[in-house]
DNA sequence: GTCTATAAAGCGATAGAC
DNA sequence: GTCTATCGCTTTATAGAC
């Protein structure tokens, strides 16, 4: 656990599981299983730096993993197959909370404004563009690519109020089908 | 500001912009203008308390303002009109966010589960009652009424992530399209 | 019913030994 | 690099005067 690649994924769980404003360092020292001196020696920043660096991991995350099918050239739709793919994989059908979204509703959002952003745009255009090499004009795919992430969002809040992960699944089932894509 | 019915909604736009941990008695004694002795006298419970009577009073005004229209029996199309008109209104356009999904999303919701479902789960019944009141089967009613929900909540979320409310009236937009209502 | 004073605990952060 | 001890502050909550 001395490695800072290991550790950003373990704060993330704390981050996510409880918000900013309640991820306190007692919580971290227990996740991590280091002292307060450790983190502190990882993190001179504190609770804010160590929020940022999660941010980032989870934005470098999803560039790998998540938009990364929507960017092979050959076949479009079968990039956005593999987005829908890793986004189940990546929030657990449903079990698991989006913690950039947790961040955008929360006060913290005024303090971490520019990667908040840089997510969901991020998301955004490279969906639109996987959209438009498939033939969808340039506005309407814009406009189906915040949809859709749109709904992915509403899905999570959804899923935990309800308590019931189905609801995630169908809304992807949804997503899919409304993209004419095969489930 | 003695009266406790004029208090909840002060108490509410606290916890609304900062999270259940976020919301601090020194927030709250500021927006109220009250003392902590004060306040304390209104909610012996203290803090859980206090966000417990939000809750219901958020739930309370729902089914007055927003769900009510749904419940009219005579044209089920106009009355669906009528709670997206009440949700745009509640929600300022998507520049206000939804409590109970805040709650819902942070480790509050533990404590709250309960309230949380029932304001999800009381909005998509309401819904669902009306589409099925307008002829759709029942199954598909409660599917629309769930997607229909879901999408607000996203709505929300994308709008305060991306700071762009226009995010929320277009979605708001789409799901009236999309239940085959003029706009 | 409102206030001030205060308690006890937890918070983020720092210092310094090892 | 990890730890313990500690600082200064804020937190929730209570007590008691008015």
């Amino acid at each position: 656990m001395t490695e800072r690649a290991e550790l950003l994924p373990v704060l993330a769980e704390v981050f996510r599981a409880h918000g900013y404003e309640g991820a306190s360092l007692a919580l971290m020292t227990a996740a991590t299983e280091l002292g307060k001196g450790s983190l502190y020696h990882f993190f001179p920043g504190g609770k804010e730096q160590m929020a940022a660096e999660v941010l980032a991991d989870i934005d470098r995350l999803f560039n790998e993993t998540v938009y990364e099918p929507l960017r092979q050239t050959n076949d479009p739709m079968q990039g956005i197959a593999g987005m829908f793919a890793a986004v189940d994989r990546y929030f657990q059908s449903g079990r698991r909370v989006c913690l950039v979204g947790v961040v955008a509703l929360g006060a913290a959002r005024d303090a971490f404004g520019e990667q908040v952003k840089t997510y969901f745009a991020g998301w955004i255009d490279a969906l639109a563009a996987a959209l438009r090499r498939s033939g969808i004009e340039k506005g309407v795919a814009r406009r189906q690519a915040e949809q859709v992430v749109l709904e992915i969002q509403g899905a999570l809040v959804l899923a935990r109020a309800l308590d019931d992960p189905k609801v995630f699944s169908r809304a992807l089932d949804q997503a899919k089908l409304r993209l004419n894509m095969k489930r």
